[in-house]
Order: structure tokens, then C-alpha cells, then sequence
DNA sequence: GCGGACTGCTTACCT
DNA sequence: ACAGGTAAGCAGTCCGCG
């Protein structure tokens, strides 16, 4: 008998069976266990076995293990339904391989009566067994395996805490309590090496080419969670050593004189490793290791590398890349509140770590041994040091996503949040015996959205935003529902098998501003899951993270849950609305913004009614002007009520200053912090002489308490602007804090439509010889002149055009003079004879 | 052949 | 490969104008 927890299943091509990987904690290894209940790859279909026989050819007959004949409910016919299982030796015979069953049904136009073809056979495996990663197991001899449930005592309390919601809606509260079970349970501090190498490149500023691997492999690092450290060189004649001894106290040196010996070398730790991370690992470092094993010589038995679709696994351990997991979209706005910007390893770590990488002044093949062996091992050091701090809080996030959506610690660093939401939604259809629905049948039946949108190309409305009232409004409090759109889902019984049902009886329940209906009868299973994962996240884990009375450890521990959950939740109403996910169903995406709509503007009515004027609200919030405490607590037990939503106290401001834009606000809270929304002199582009400037009339709108203080400041930000006048006017600046900082988005080539100004210097910045790529951030002048910019590097300070410069200047205090009532030309003094006689 | 009105593209932001 | 809505500046086009 075996302990271990569970953290991926593969399949293996030559065993033809799934394989699951297991982590020991007390050995510190990897178990594999293989399937050992004969299960294999398959997929439904509605035609009969007979049927099905004449449409494939005997070629796949012959891999054709059986037909079984397997009822299952279908959610979107509400009904039950037979279907043939066709069971298959390879995964290939479903899809991937020429004149598989997809291949052939697609080819004879027969592919609405296939299903459930197109999930990976890995997680097809786990559904199937019911298997949850991140959970501890017990495995025996025979390879059978049996969950660890651990009872605690907080269940008990849990129960107690919930009994309200177990009479009122009981299906979301089995669910809540199993999340509850889940995400409670012990998460492992799996032991992990992290691995760098280096590679020699004859050209300038060239980085060598992973599929080619042409030049050797010339310095490798291995750094554990453990800080045992190893620096592997390869002796070279051309480079000095440097000082080597140096190397020794922080790390065992091995010197290689043969660059075969070396790698084979890395290969014998790599197996010892149960998990490898990597900073772009799937397409440097372990590509490159492999190709240059592989023209060395070295037999491949002996390369523990694995190339798949996109991505390069380790045997026996695993491998996670952490530049993917980073890359995430969700995981850098929801995880990280997007303190890096680009996702590499050197802006990560100094957001993260505030620590970066090692700044080289000569190519890496210049470089001395010593150099190269420190410069190498900072950036293992790095990479792991992104899975361990503040308590591994990057492993347990991984882990959790893992544990919710049922994937592999290695398909959830490699997947977007749409993956995980869509492999969960497959695992609870297997698990309730229903059929997991195609895209094409979801859309088919239920049809795209009604409603149509503000912004031409989108698909569908969206939220809305109550105009603000321009002027500096006192005392002001903003009122907004907790997680609006995972609420609603939850209470409205959104799903996609329940929007427009087939029962003539729930016709009645409309959805507002739309013409679709909502199922009464049954519960919809994404309002379950999601709701019940909103429950739990809003009922026990946020609160928890916050709770005074606990343990600083304990308090940790439930905010990375809390915040995994977050991840998960803020994207379960984008996912319904992208045609790129598996359960996309315009109707539901379009009564989520509906429902949401409706709700926002009847609480600004209610307030009204109730003598509080709404003076501005955006999707899910509405700020209130000078509300009287009681007022405020009726409305939101009004609310409540009413809708069922919970509303909370968001913020509470001393003033907001609001002018006629939406989405455009400062406000500032009862401590005099200054709270700035969508303003210029907040934006990341903006020329750093006009922020500071900017931020001068912030310091003193900071420090006004009261209306008549006003006045004071007026006359401060007044002399502000005009000092700031005059110093464009003199050139009294440094050139460079005058530079525009534009990122690009796309390759220099690929802006074809037009030439955007960034993209103007950035080809001239091509044309003297340097290197530009998507994501680098262009600083460029505007200048006079027909071309109108130049980059920053190649300006001089009389070529700049001041009157640009004064126009962005107008801009960016106008938005918030608006709201003091001040004009800026007449500030400035422009409001000459002149402009009075036009 | 020039300038204003307009639309479209691009980036950065808000919820 | 989660969504829609807004602000701002510039690029490019159309149209009028003896």
C-alpha cells in the first residue's frame, strides 16, 4: 500500500493506457500507477452499431474494440436518450490520426451524430474514475485506489452555518459543501527543482534557435525549493574563468569538458526530479536540451524529454512552465492585479520578488565562467523562488485550480481560465450521467443573442453606466452587488440548458429586456456549479482571509483559496459569451448583462424614490450623494429582498469630484487617499512631464476637507497650470519627460490598416538597426514637422512641437476642471482680443 | 489641391 | 482565444469649393 497525491494523468502511447502520477511526500518521488481497470479511449454516437459499421471502413474496425450501448440524459432534449459507445484501442482512432472516427463521420457529414470525440483521453480517464487532482490517495498493489477523506471538525461548523440555505436551495448546497470538503483539504509542498541553461550563440544579440540546437549548451543550473544548488560548466579554451572559487560557496560547481557528458548529466537529474520548473521551458530550454542530445549522439532511451503539442514533459516527474502560467491573462489581472505588465522573467521577478535578473554589459558567450554561472544560476534562483514565496503561494494557486477544474498541475499551467471552467463543466456532466453537449447543438437550440450591442461588432448588450453629474458632489457613498454576475447566475437559474427551455410553463418567466425565458423547473448545472462556488467563496474563504481572530498562517491559506476562486468566478459570465468556448450560448451571456442592467437602474429609481440622488453608476455599483444611514440600510434590505442579490457598502468619499465623462472619476476617501479612475494623468502612456503635474493637483485635492477649502485649492491648481504653461513655453523640462511610452500590440509588419504614431518612430528605430517586438514599449516625442513624431532616442529638443504638448496638458486637467468649473484657457490667459473677436 | 466632417484604427482604461 | 462600454488621438477618406 501506497500514499500519495494525485497531480496529472497521461497517456501512454506505448503502454496504450492512461498513467497517473502521484507525489509521495514522504519519499519525495513520483508514483506512476497505470490503469488498471482495462479502460479505454471512446466516444458516443446515435447510430447503431449496424450503422455504424457501414459508415467506417475496415481499417478502423479492426481498432474497434466494442460497442456498447449506454443510455444517457440529454440536457438540451430534456430527455433520456441511447446511444452507442464505441470503444477504440488508441485515442488516435477517435480524432488525430487520418481516417479516425471524427476524420470519417466529418468526411460523410455525419459529424452531428458523433459526441464526446473531442475531449482529451487524459481527462476523459479522470472523469470517468471520478479522480480528483491535487487529492491524496491510497493506493494498493493491485493499483486500485482509495480517496483519503480526512473528517474535521470544521465541517461540523460549517453545516450550522448553512442550514438556511440547505432548505432553500438544496442542490447548491450539497455542492458548496463538497468545494467546502475539497478546497479545505491539505495541499502538499511538492519538493521542485527549478533548471536554466545557457547557450552559446556566435552572433550579436541572436538567440539561438531550440529546434536547430546548432551550438552547444555551454552552462546549466538546478536550483531546489530545498536551496540546493548545482552549476554544471563546460570548459572552454576561448573565455577566461574568472574567479571560480567564488562559485563554490554558493553552489556544488561540476566542470564538463565534453558538452555530451554534461547533458547527460542534466538528463540524470532530471529524473530524479518529481517536479521540474522552468521559465519557457515548453519552447527553450528543454527543446534545445533535446535536439542537441539528439546531434551529439546521445541515444534517445536516454533523453527523459517528451515533445507534445505544445509543450515538453519531463519522465518520471513533472514539468510546469511557469512563463505560460504567468502569460494567463486571468492569472496576471485576477491573481496579480497586473503588477507585471509583460510576462517575462525578469518583469515578473522584480514585480514579484523585487529582485530581477543580472544585467549584462557583454554577449553570453563573452562572458567569463564565473559570469556565466552566476548570471545562470540568479535566473533558477529566480524561477524558483516565483513558486516559493509567501508560502508557495504560486504552487497552492496552481494546485486549486487544479483541484477545481479537474486538470492536471501540468494542463493548468498551459491552459487560459476557459479550459479550466470548460473541463469542469465536462466532469460534472460524466459525473450525473448526463451527455456532454456540442458546441454546434448548444447554439443550434438556443439559438444567438437578441439584443444589440452599444459598440458595433460586439455581439450582444452590455452593462450600462448612469451618466455622471458633472460637479463636485460631498460625502458621497458607493453601494454595489458582491460579484454581480456570478450572483445572478446562481439566482436566476442561468445555464445554457435552462435559458429558452422546452416546458411551455416557464414562458413566463422572462428575462428583462430580452425575449428569452428561464427554466422553473429544473436547475440549470453552471448555475449550480458556479453558484456554488460563489457561495463558498463569499460565505466562508473571503471572509476567513480577512478574519482578525486567526492565526496570520491560517488567514494566508484562505485568501490564496479565495482568490483562486475569484479567478474562476470573474470569468464564468466572459466564458458564456466567447464562441470559442465548448458551452458558448449567446442567450445566457445576453440575460446575465440583462438581468444586470435591469437591477442597477430599479435600485437608482428606489434611491431616488427614497430622496437620494444616484449622481453616477457603472454595471454593478451606484454612488450615492450625502445618504443618511438609515436610508442606506433600508435600501439595501429593500434590494435584498426584493431581487435576492446581497448589495454591499464598496467605498465611502469625503468628495468625488465627477465631470461629464463616464468611466472618468476622482474621488477621495474620508482619510484624504485619492481614488483615480480612467484619467489621463493616471495612464501608463502618458509623458511623465505631464503626469507629475498632474499628480501636483491630486496632492492638493487630497487635502481638501471641506466645500469651502475649495476655493484655496482652485487657486493652487490654477498656478500649477500655469507654472507647468510657462515651462513648455521656456523648454524649462528634460527632453525625456516629455516621451509618450505606447506599447505595440502586433508585429511592426502587421500594422497595415494604419500607421499609429508609436509605429512611425518604431520604424525609424528599425532602421537604425534595432530590434523591435510585440509587446516593447515605444517612447517617442511628438514633433513639428509633417511627420509629427520621432522616438525619443533620436530627438532634439528643438524639434519638439509645444503646442502638442500644451494640448495634452489642456486634456489631462480638463477632465477634472470640468468638475471644478475652471477653464483652462482662461487660466493659461489665452482669452486674448483675439480669440474674443472670433 | 486644400480643409473640415466623418469613419475607422489603436491603445488604455472601467466594470 | 472570458465579456461589453468609454475616452482620446490620429490616420485615412470623402466632399465641397467657380
Amino acid at each position: 500500500m501506497e500514499r500519495g497525491f494525485l497531480l496529472g494523468v497521461n497517456y501512454d502511447g506505448k503502454e496504450k493506457k492512461a498513467i497517473m502520477k502521484f507525489y509521495n511526500p514522504e519519499k519525495e518521488i513520483i508514483l506512476k500507477v497505470a490503469d488498471s481497470t482495462g479502460h479505454r479511449p471512446y466516444c458516443l454516437t446515435d447510430l447503431t452499431k449496424e450503422e455504424v459499421q457501414k459508415v467506417l471502413d475496415k481499417e478502423i474496425q479492426q481498432a474497434v474494440l466494442s460497442f456498447k450501448e449506454v443510455t444517457l440524459f440529454d440536457t438540451l432534449l430534456n430527455k433520456k436518450r441511447k446511444f452507442t459507445k464505441i470503444e477504440v484501442e488508441d485515442p488516435l482512432w477517435i480524432s488525430g490520426r487520418r481516417n479516425s472516427i471524427r476524420e470519417v463521420f466529418e468526411r460523410k457529414k455525419l459529424s452531428a451524430h458523433l459526441w464526446e470525440d473531442k475531449i482529451k483521453y487524459r481527462n476523459n480517464y479522470i472523469y470517468d474514475h471520478k479522480l480528483i487532482i491535487g487529492e491524496e490517495y491510497l493506493i494498493s498493489e493491485s493499483g486500485s485506489l482509495k480517496r483519503v477523506e480526512k473528517e474535521n471538525g470544521k465541517n461540523e461548523k460549517w453545516k450550522n452555518l448553512f442550514r438556511e440555505e440547505l432548505l432553500f436551495d438544496p442542490e447548491v448546497y450539497k455542492e458548496t459543501a463538497n468545494w467546502f470538503k475539497l478546497l479545505s483539504a491539505t495541499i502538499p509542498n511538492i519538493t521542485r527543482t527549478a533548471l536554466d541553461i545557457e547557450v552559446f550563440s556566435p552572433k550579436v544579440g541572436r538567440i539561438p534557435y531550440a529546434k536547430e540546437a546548432n551550438y552547444p549548451v555551454i552552462a546549466a543550473t538546478l536550483v531546489s525549493n530545498k536551496s540546493e544548488r548545482k552549476i554544471f560548466l563546460l570548459k572552454r579554451v576561448s573565455v577566461k574563468e574568472g574567479n571560480l572559487e567564488s562559485l563554490k560557496e554558493r553552489a556544488k560547481v561540476y566542470f564538463f569538458n565534453s558538452e555530451q557528458e554534461m547533458i547527460r548529466e542534466i538528463f540524470n537529474e532530471i529524473k530524479n526530479i518529481p517536479l521540474l520548473v522552468t521559465f519557457n521551458g515548453d519552447n527553450f530550454d528543454l527543446p534545445y536540451l533535446a535536439h542537441r542530445a539528439e546531434k551529439l549522439g546521445i541515444n534517445r532511451k536516454e533523453i527523459p524529454l517528451k515533445e507534445g503539442k505544445d509543450s515538453f514533459k519531463i519522465e518520471p516527474g513533472l514539468h510546469l512552465d511557469l512563463y505560460k502560467f504567468f502569460h494567463n491573462r486571468s492569472i496576471q489581472v485576477y491573481a496579480f492585479s497586473e503588477r507585471y505588465r509583460n510576462a517575462t522573467l525578469d518583469e515578473v521577478s522584480t514585480a514579484l520578488l523585487s529582485k530581477g535578473k543580472i544585467e549584462l554589459e557583454e554577449e553570453i558567450s563573452q562572458l567569463t565562467l564565473e559570469q556565466l554561472a552566476k548570471y545562470c544560476l540568479r535566473d533558477s534562483e529566480l524561477t524558483m523562488e516565483l513558486t516559493t514565496f509567501n508560502d508557495g503561494l504560486v504552487m497552492n494557486l496552481i494546485i486549486l485550480i487544479s483541484k477545481i477544474s479537474r486538470l492536471s498541475l501540468e494542463d493548468v499551467t498551459r491552459t487560459g481560465v476557459s479550459a479550466w471552467i470548460r473541463n469542469l463543466l465536462n466532469y460534472e456532466h460524466r459525473k450525473r450521467g448526463l451527455l456532454i453537449p456540442n458546441s454546434e447543438d448548444i447554439i443550434e437550440k438556443k439559438g444567438e443573442a437578441k439584443t444589440k450591442s452599444v459598440i458595433q461588432g460586439k455581439k450582444y448588450k452590455g452593462a450600462v453606466i448612469i451618466p455622471p453629474a458633472e460637479g463636485v458632489h460631498f460625502n458621497v457613498t458607493v453601494l454595489d452587488f458582491a460579484s454581480l454576475y456570478p450572483s445572478l447566475i446562481k439566482s436566476r437559474n442561468l445555464s445554457y440548458e435552462t435559458i429558452n427551455c422546452n416546458d411551455p410553463g416557464c414562458r413566463g418567466n422572462k428575462v428583462p429586456d430580452t425575449p428569452h425565458w428561464v427554466c422553473t423547473r429544473r436547475r440549470g448545472l453552471i448555475s449550480v456549479l458556479m453558484g456554488s462556488l460563489r457561495d463558498v467563496r463569499v460565505r466562508w474563504f473571503k471572509p476567513k482571509s480577512k478574519a482578525k481572530d486567526l492565526p496570520v498562517k491560517e488567514r494566508e491559506k484562505n485568501k490564496v483559496i479565495q482568490q483562486a476562486l475569484k479567478v474562476i468566478l470573474n470569468a464564468s459570465y466572459g466564458v458564456l459569451g466567447a464562441e470559442t468556448f465548448s458551452y458558448y450560448c449567446p442567450p445566457v451571456a445576453e440575460s446575465i448583462t440583462a438581468y444586470g442592467r435591469h437591477l442597477i437602474i430599479e435600485v437608482m429609481k428606489e434611491s431616488q424614490r427614497r430622496g437620494i440622488k444616484v449622481i453616477y453608476g457603472d454595471t454593478d455599483s451606484v454612488f450615492l450623494e450625502k445618504p443618511p444611514k438609515k436610508v442606506i440600510e433600508e435600501l439595501m434590505r429593500w434590494v435584498e429582498e426584493k431581487f435576492s442579490i446581497d448589495m454591499d457598502i464598496d467605498k465611502i468619499y469625503r468628495y468625488v469630484a465627477l465631470s461629464k465623462r463616464k468611466k472618468n472619476y476622482i474621488g477621495v476617501y474620508l482619510d484624504g487617499t485619492v481614488d483615480i479612475k480612467g484619467l489621463i494623468g493616471k495612464k501608463k502612456n502618458t509623458p511623465p512631464f505631464i503626469k507629475t503635474a498632474f499628480y501636483e493637483m491630486v496632492e492638493i485635492l487630497g487635502k481638501v476637507k471641506t466645500e469651502q477649502e475649495f476655493k484655496e485649492a482652485k487657486k493652487e491648481i490654477q498656478k500649477i497650470i500655469k507654472e507647468k504653461y510657462l515651462a513648455l513655453k521656456n523648454k524649462t523640462f528634460n527632453l525625456e519627460d516629455l516621451s509618450f511610452k505606447v506599447s505595440l500590440t502586433k508585429p511592426l509588419n502587421r500594422y497595415t490598416k494604419t500607421t499609429p504614431q508609436h509605429v512611425k518612430a518604431a520604424r525609424m528605430l528599425e532602421k537604425k538597426g534595432v530590434n523591435i517586438e510585440p509587446g516593447d514599449t515605444i517612447n517617442f516625442i511628438k514633433t513639428k514637422g509633417k511627420i509629427g513624431v520621432k522616438p525619443l532616442s533620436l530627438t532634439k529638443k528643438s524639434e519638439i512641437d509645444i503646442d502638442k504638448y500644451v494640448e495634452t496638458l489642456k486634456t489631462t486637467f480638463e477632465q477634472v476642471l470640468d468638475a471644478l468649473n475652471l477653464d483652462f484657457d482662461e487660466i493659461i490667459g489665452s482669452k486674448t482680443l483675439e480669440s474674443f473677436f472670433n
